[in-house]
DNA sequence: CCCATGACGAG
DNA sequence: AGCTCGTCATGGGT
């Protein structure tokens, strides 16, 4: 614990290490780290920002760990690691590539690994038949695994290197679980290199490996978003929602007046009879009893019956001012912007369903009139970066339809398709998501059926997932991530049915597409390792970066390069072109 | 207090 | 219109 305490030079006394070796790594907060790589496992005490910082430096390794929210935010500091740790192997990230679902605790990932059944969920919950409750709670248990060879909860919750015990026990504690980690991760491996290979011709490692190694780099970075923030001007914030709802409430009471005032004239419009328009039922009712005969109040319905009667533009106007008011006002301001300026909130490298990226706080559905608010700080510009076209290109690519593919070699892939198509563009663009999204009604009928004749294998392959989805059939997206469909396809009704092929058919589609992005996004984030400009927001086909002034050329060839080596990885053999359209400005709102 | 539902913001 | 997510408000259960 002392600060001259030894570097870790057992890592490297028998020789260099290959920079990109795994080397395991469990933090103790206040004492040290344990660590693990082939040659054996290690605790070396000291501060572990520092440590960890020192050995990125001089062995420049991938990183293993439980996850990368537990192992950054143990090494503590602002949230943000202490230097940039350029590769990682996280396991739980991997874990759920390959096995799907949501659990990605230590417990369920070190029983998957080892090829055990799934444990117990017990969140802090005392295992009745196994091991001594008293024990266990208290971190007292002495045995990593259990007589069945699975993690045992005190060290799977993180009991087990609780502060309290004698340093040299946690350190001891904190190396054992390095290499238990290492394990898991030798056999995640293992697993992932054994996946079926889709591509035609590899460059670089197998497919499934690069998936792997980009979800371990989104997990990280996921952390950085929540720690870095997204530059927010707070002034220009405070107007914008201030234009709409009227000034900051002084108090809970005031709150109240100021609701009321903001109601009564909408509800004067539905003959001022005491009604709740926060309740759907109620304007449900009112709607009919002004004659409109509608099964529910959404936006959508009633945007075609808006002129029919002044109280339905009057309730959508009030709805978009409510939204602000409640969702995105002063409150929301208040909860996740600091003093600094920059919203905040956790980020989660990838969805249950498809992969995806997820982000809380608002921040992957900012109202398009928040987005001036959205600034960059003095001396720097914000660069914006968009996939153009992401999903029909990425079906591209993981069907290999050759008519397809042909098309992405044009800016506007819509152009070719609908010359095949024999339609003008708005149809064939129309045409090419109602196949990847399962369209069952409205219009696009014909045109489903000329792009049957048009891009038949692209179909096919839509189709094949469609019918997994039915049958309650996993399966795997290009990159290798599982969609589980089997479990929710026990029985239910047509609709169920149904409802599980088209999620399927968009899934194949929608986590190939994120996989592509989160390896784009990690090419990005390496190229800005050393400079100021960090990625400050993922939004599934959209980076923002924000940089000094003076490196945003850079920031912007990086992006451009970053997606042609990716996409040279990721569709190599394909002939898929991709293509971002690329802006810098100082508000989010000026690009496009 | 937890959970389902309706509604709506974004991609 | 088909897909996904997160958030708020309401109202029904425990």
């Amino acid at each position: 614990m002392s600060p001259s305490a030894p570097a870790p030079a057992l890592l490297v006394a028998d020789g260099p290490p290959t920079p990109g070796e795994p080397l395991a790594l469990v933090v103790l907060a206040r004492h040290g780290v344990g660590l693990a790589s082939a040659r054996g496992t290690w605790s070396v005490a000291g501060p572990p920002a520092r440590l960890v910082a020192d050995l990125e430096e001089r062995l420049h390794p991938r990183w293993v760990w439980w996850s990368a929210a537990g192992a950054v935010r143990a090494l503590g500091g602002d949230g943000a690691p202490p230097v940039h740790l350029a590769r990682c192997h996280d396991l739980a990230a991997v874990h759920r590539l390959l096995h799907g679902g949501s659990r990605d605790d230590p417990a369920a990932v070190w029983a998957a690994a080892a090829g055990l059944p799934e444990p117990a969920a017990g969140r802090r919950g005392i295992e009745p038949l196994h091991g001594t409750g008293l024990l266990d709670l208290d971190g007292g248990s002495d045995d990593a695994l259990d007589e069945r060879g699975q993690l045992s909860p005190a060290w799977a919750d993180g009991r087990a290197l609780d502060d309290d015990l004698p340093p040299a026990q946690l350190l001891a504690r904190a190396a054992e679980l390095a290499g238990l980690a290492l394990r898991a991760a030798t056999a995640q491996l293992a697993a992932v290199a054994g996946l079926p290979e889709h591509r035609v011709s590899p460059v670089g490692a197998p497919l499934a490996v690069q998936t792997a190694q980009a979800e371990s780099a989104a997990a990280l970075l996921a952390v950085e978003l929540e720690a870095v923030g997204l530059p927010l001007d707070r002034g220009t914030a405070e107007e914008i929602v201030g234009a709409a709802v009227g000034p900051r409430p002084r108090d809970a009471a005031d709150d109240v007046r100021l609701r009321a005032a903001r109601d009564a004239p909408v509800t004067a419009q539905f003959g001022g009879s005491a009604l709740d328009l926060r309740n759907p039922a109620q304007v449900l009712d009112a709607l009919h009893g002004l004659g409109f005969d509608v099964p529910d109040t959404r936006a959508w319905r009633l945007e075609r019956l808006a002129g029919a009667h002044p109280a339905i533009e009057a309730l959508l106007r009030w709805r978009k001012a409510e939204r602000l008011a409640t969702t995105y006002g002063y409150g929301w301001l208040d909860r996740h912007v600091t003093a600094d300026g920059r919203l905040r909130g956790a980020w989660s490298s990838a969805d249950a369903a498809a992969g995806r990226m997820t982000a809380q706080a608002g921040l992957h559905n900012l109202p398009t009139e928040l987005r001036p608010a959205v600034a960059a700080e003095e001396g720097h510009v914000l660069v914006r970066a968009d996939l153009g076209q992401v999903e029909p290109r990425v079906l591209a690519t993981v069907s290999r339809d050759p008519g397809l593919v042909a098309a992405t070699l044009d800016d506007d892939l819509y152009a070719p398709v609908a010359a095949a198509l024999a339609a003008d563009r708005p149809t064939a663009k129309v045409a090419v998501l109602a196949a990847m999204y399962g369209q069952t009604s409205g219009t696009a009928g014909e045109a489903l059926r000329r792009m049957e004749k048009a891009y038949p294998t692209a179909l096919a392959y839509l189709r094949a997932a469609e019918a997994a989805g039915r049958e309650g059939r996993d399966v795997r997206t290009y990159g290798g991530r599982l969609l589980r469909l089997a479990d929710a396809a026990a029985s239910g009704p047509d609709a169920a049915f149904a409802s599980r092929g088209r999620f399927a058919r968009n899934a194949v589609v929608q986590g190939a597409a994120a996989e592509l992005f989160k390896a784009w996004a990690a090419t990005v984030r390496a190229g800005l390792a050393g400079t100021g400009g960090r990625i400050v927001l993922c939004l599934h086909d959209e980076l923002l970066l924000h940089v000094p002034r003076d490196d945003a050329d850079a920031a912007v060839a990086l992006l451009h390069t970053a997606l042609a080596q990716t996409a040279h990885r990721w569709a190599a053999g394909s002939g898929v072109r991709f293509v971002a359209e690329v802006a810098v400005v100082r508000r989010w709102s000026e690009a496009k």
